[in-house]
DNA sequence: TGACATAATTAGGAAAAACTAATATTATTA
DNA sequence: TAATAATATTAGTTTTTCCTAATTATGTCA
């Protein structure tokens, strides 16, 4: 079971200012070059479940507004701007994807699902409270609590 | 405070096979027909905050699969399907409301905003169990345990 | 190293949604 | 009822995002 600290209620979950699709591609590419050391075009249409050509595309944007860096035929890395967008992302999508499968009881790949569709359109704010909702469970779940066991009892009916 | 009752568990969040915007023009036409008598294309424009060429299009295409009635320059209405499908994204909308209102404290004009946005991607069976959610805390609620008091406290920080 | 396979790009096009400007219809009211 | 105001539609664009087919570049291995 993931543990969230309290020091991480000091992520702001900022907006990016980018489309879902311009988020959706930059969170494959950073999770990609977490996995392998160079990131291809068709990891990424791989990933995104789409075609090569549309990738290309989007990597020219992505390049034009300085997100990444990449030269054609080569390869695909994410500046210290696009890693820092990157980061937003993946903080919003974990802060989703905890609560529906640590709270809600989601299966992990349900709540992987739902997490990849609603972090581009949850307000920081919304997602500030879930996950402060996160902490006070972890704490008081620590403590074995009682209405969290008759939670979950209901959440599995 | 809205109360959620047990029976309304029976409601299954299902999908709708439409595209986000058809799904707001659904969802507006609903909401308007509900207040006023008749439904003006200028109306569905405002509460869209889009122009009016953009409501006939879209209107075209409704009327093309059956989800409403009109003819140029005339009434609208949603037909038998075109209501039960707004249904269900109402269902979806007052479930994601009540939820980031009364159990994590968004005001009730942020609350909106976000159950606008994230309607349309939540998924049936994590719509469920926040639905469940919802029924739990209303009825812990109403016993005045101390737990939910301490979540007040932590997310009103 | 040359042939073949793999990967990437380009070119061209389609669908969804929105817009503006121009036109047409309906409603209001003097 | 004729003139004006309010609404609605059409025509024509734009942007975003995806696609297929064709071409080009890279990488591998006999």
């Amino acid at each position: 079971m993931k543990k969230i600290k309290i020091s991480d209620i000091s992520k702001e979950y900022k907006n990016t200012d980018l489309s879902s699709n311009m988020e959706d591609y930059i969170e494959a590419i950073a999770m990609l070059s977490e996995r392998n050391r160079i990131v291809r075009v068709k990891d990424i249409a791989g990933k995104l479940n789409i075609k090569m050509p549309s990738v290309t595309a989007a990597l020219s944007k992505l390049k034009e507004v300085n997100l990444i860096e990449y030269e054609k035929y080569g390869f695909i890395e994410l500046t210290g701007e696009g890693k820092r967008i990157a980061e937003r992302i993946c903080q919003r999508h974990f802060c989703l994807k905890d609560f529906f499968q640590i709270i809600l009881l989601l299966s992990s790949e349900e709540a992987e699902d739902v997490a990849c569709k609603l972090e581009h359109d949850i307000s920081p704010e919304a997602c500030r409270q879930i996950h402060k909702f996160l902490d006070f469970y972890n704490t008081e779940e620590n403590l074995n609590r009682d209405w969290t066991k008759r939670l979950k009892n209901i959440l599995s009916q």
